[in-house]
DNA sequence: GTAAAGTCTATACCAAGTATAGGGTCAACA
DNA sequence: TGTTGACCCTATACTTGGTATAGACTTTAC
């Protein structure tokens, strides 16, 4: 299949699988005598994979990490264990800041509910302090 | 006041107080006779503005509406008071999201709890449907 | 006089794509 | 045969909010 084609089966942009090309996270791929790349199923299975992880905010330099120890079936897995678990952390440690900056932005709310004039606004005079 | 006062002061660094001013958010100042930028305690309390905006991850862009409304006194600070709400808003959809990712992450986690091969590994074997 | 610290501009870099320009390929249709 | 339209190609610039660097100039301290 062409670039267009896998495209809608992964739900990546064309620019986006060039990209992931760009980046040696996605097999460079053969190519037809017009020189369109010509993808297999193989190809959207990787792809999904790829998309697996970034859902997950993986980096791709960390999607890349997990690809090489996918070729290493021997070896141990518990770097793949650590990545998702400092993931993990670091989600938690990020919906925390972003209760408090909630916390902060419903004080600066209610310090102005009401239609008044800029030099009175109750929120810009909190943003002065 | 030279930059490097002005930014110990503020708590920005010289290099970003430079790029609030390229991008117009920070008033070109006066130069010494060596070029150099010269402030002000005005300028220290604009500077305060800004950071304080952005603390609440207001955009550039959005702080430069901010004191644009800031310069028109008389007028409804109704603006101020919609991006505030706009951000909660923002803010409160983005940690629903990270709570999801963090479950996704959690249930991942536990798919393999010990140390396995590559090839028996739970999250990897997760990660491919 | 000189060395160190501070400042200047211009430029490149980061992440993870997205958008565009300018061109080539391929199939169908008149 | 010509042409239209859909699809594909590469290369490059742009996004955000800064950070980092190079190479030069100014000021301060001794």
């Amino acid at each position: 299949m062409k670039i267009g084609e896998l495209s809608k089966k992964s739900g990546c942009s064309i620019q986006t699988i060039r990209f992931y090309e760009k980046q040696d996270l996605f097999e460079a791929c053969n190519r037809s005598e017009g020189n369109y790349r010509i993808y297999d199923a193989s190809s959207l299975r990787a792809l999904r994979f790829i998309k697996q992880c970034r859902s997950l905010d993986l980096t791709i330099i960390e999607i890349k990490q997990l690809l090489d120890t996918k070729n290493n079936p021997d070896k141990s897995c518990s770097s793949v264990n650590n990545l998702i678990h400092q993931h993990m952390v670091d989600v938690t440690h990020r919906i925390a800041e972003l209760e408090e900056l909630k916390l902060t932005l419903s004080d600066m709310a209610s310090a102005c509910t009401d239609d008044r004039k800029v030099k009175e606004c109750g929120v810009l005079q909190l943003l002065e302090e």
